[in-house]
DNA sequence: CTCTTGACTATCGGAAAGTGATATATCATA
DNA sequence: TATGATATATCACTTTCCGATAGTCAAGAG
């Protein structure tokens, strides 16, 4: 089913920001929204909507899933926990990886041209 | 006008890849294109609609002109040039640095967790 | 010359994605 | 008890995205 990593299709905005947040581990909606703010510098301010709608739609896809093991936290916990599915890590890498690649890119056209 | 870097909202997708596209020096339409395809290892894959709509959007937000004063390269010039206005370099390289500072702080929690 | 192909710009309509407001509920603190 | 942070959820609206389509022009094939 899955292509291969050089093919795959990359990621709405959103949801590049949500894989990527989760990637430190397991992490309920509202610190989902706080560290997507933490690791943007408070550039990306995703409200609920974006939220809560992306995160459907990524346990749709099978790049996340809502943890169920880890109902022992409380007796009334509200929260609920998402994690990476093994697919959704990898294209979490992926995207990764492209990010390093075009910020090398672009940065060494800002300096290459001048010296040369 | 313009808001301070750290308060700047950051920009959708398309229009992210296009000005990043762009800090290297003026483009046409097509070339742009075909930039952001490189640029992201062939993840992105912008097609006129896209490209036209976005390219369009910038111009009509100053982030963006059409270089009036290149016509002298053909008399039967179909090419359009764009480059970034002074704003819209300084709001790329925002993003630019942002990007970066993503990248290393995502990067840092996966290698980081198992050491300490 | 004509036909095709690739470079190039352009627009349209619909689909997908993103967003703020609103709602609800719990808990801590003043 | 009122305020504010935590926390989840949905709705309606707008913005953004994208493929299909269309057209022009230049170069090369036949």
């Amino acid at each position: 089913m899955s292509r291969r990593p050089e093919n795959q299709k990359s990621l709405p905005a959103a949801s590049l920001h949500i894989v990527l947040a989760l990637l430190d581990g397991e992490l309920h909606g509202y610190a989902v929204m706080q560290r997507v703010g933490e690791l943007s510098e408070g550039a990306v301010k995703m409200g609920p909507g974006t939220l809560y709608g992306t995160l459907n739609r990524l346990v749709d896809d099978g790049l996340v899933v809502e943890t169920t093991d880890r109902i022992e936290r409380s007796e009334s916990e509200r929260r609920r926990y998402y994690e990476l599915t093994a697919n959704g890590r990898s294209v979490a890498l992926v995207e990764l990886a492209r990010l390093r690649t075009l910020v090398d890119r672009v940065s060494r056209t800002l300096g290459g041209g001048a010296i040369a």
